[in-house]
DNA sequence: CGTATCCTTGATGCCTCTCAAGACGGGTGG
DNA sequence: CCACCCGTCTTGAGAGGCATCAAGGATACG
């Protein structure tokens, strides 16, 4: 039915993790922001980042609902999904993150998790104790801003969900996703129109607030109609202009 | 059809707003965490409060899209509603805020609002400069720590709410809709069971992510299956116990 | 007392979900 | 190296929940 080309697979998505080859994370970025202010302890900072590298497998739980909070993640490579439950144990994925983004910063002043986050891939994450944060934000004015301001990123990217969710239909669902991914990957400077997606179609189904085979239909249709070429996680974007379009901000 | 008795009207909604009798307000709450730690900058704090009083008649808006940052609003008594915009116009309600509660901190860290909040009646509020905020926050950690605290909580409200979009029926959303506020009238010592709604069924069915038509129709659903008395905004919870089982956490 | 706004109800259609079955690919063990 | 298996992806058919369109009724306001 479609040509199924095999397609280079250049970039991200983290099929290889290792930690030379890895880009920087956000912690890194946060600290940057820092330099000059105090370098000596900036350098503790690093050292603590280091020092607490951890690995997670496929699936593995960075942190569950009702656990005590105990520390910020910023993913060094890989990826994860963070969602939400009901009592009756439906599911909401409330965002992905990917390879240089952080997690776990929504509930920092909760005594405990309300969400649960889940690595989607082997995944390389640098844990950062609450204590660490907290002794450093006391110090340094400019962490202080910028754990605000990450915080507040965080609820713009939920009130853009809240949109989607609440007012878009399936096609500017699935574009809106596409592109969210396309900026991302560009700001880490990968391919913006190749990548690999490392959750699975149900997973995006979730996400998007519509049935796992509604998400392979529009996949489908989007490729017939020459906005990208897709072999199961793998995509290729044809036509960004006409995805934003579709996607109506 | 359905009987229409007059409903005696209790309280909450804010038809009656009157600065004297209006309850206390969320910078009061951040400022009582305060106290012992200083007392003075405390009561400066809240002079500042009391001189930056304003009313808004409905309609008003409080912040729009694109505008700079300037402060953060305490509703002393009144309503609003907060939302965000597609590129073509369509809105997303994101949150009502009465009386006693903040609003306008999820953009603290940005330059520029990406949401814009409009009263939903004659509304006063406290108006908080941002500089008069940073700099008590310089002061006091307290003050910090409460900061973080209220943008996680926002945080989780949004989580909520992307649960109810992306996972609930109609009946389910209007249910938890109606506790809600349930809660948080029994949280300012107001009935949890009769209380008016001061918005429209167009912004709630906006909110909810269904049409006006749907709202309605479960409204009167709900009611002739005995949750519930409804004329118009005023409502009258009959089955707390049937409602939190139908609106499934 | 007229008009605008909001609320309510009915009829109809469609978008998306659900159920079902098959295809594909990666990994494992013989 | 091949066969097998299981999870994931894909496609089809049918049903249903909710949106849309339409119109009448109630209420508030000037």
């Amino acid at each position: 039915m479609m040509p199924k080309r095999p397609m280079a697979a250049q970039n991200a998505g983290g099929e290889t993790c290792s930690p030379i080859t890895c880009g920087d994370c956000g912690i890194y970025g946060l600290c940057r922001e820092v330099n000059g202010t105090g370098a000596a302890a900036d350098l503790r900072l690093l050292e603590t980042i280091v020092r607490n590298r951890k690995l997670f497998k496929r699936g593995e739980l960075l942190y569950r609902v009702g656990e005590p909070v105990r520390a910020i993640y910023a993913i060094r490579c890989g990826s994860a999904k963070s969602y939400v439950l009901t009592n009756d144990g439906r599911m909401q994925v409330t965002g992905f993150h990917v390879t240089g983004e952080l997690l776990g910063l929504g509930a920092l002043a909760t005594d405990h998790y309300t969400s649960e986050a889940r690595v989607l891939e082997t995944t390389m994450v640098c844990e950062v104790p609450l204590e660490v944060l907290e002794a450093y934000s006391e110090e340094m004015p400019n962490v202080r801003y910028q754990m605000l301001k990450i915080l507040s990123q965080e609820i713009i990217d939920n009130q853009d969900l809240m949109l989607l969710l609440g007012k878009k239909n399936a096609d500017e669902r699935l574009a809106t996703f596409l592109l969210s991914f396309s900026r991302r990957f560009q700001k880490r400077s990968y391919s913006p129109t190749l990548f690999n997606l490392s959750m699975s179609r149900s997973d995006i189904g979730n996400y998007l607030g519509m049935a796992e085979e509604t998400v392979c239909r529009v996949f489908t249709r989007f490729q017939d109609d020459g906005l990208l070429i897709t072999a199961r996680r793998q995509v290729q974007l044809l036509d960004l202009d006409r995805l934003r379009l579709i996607s109506r901000g």
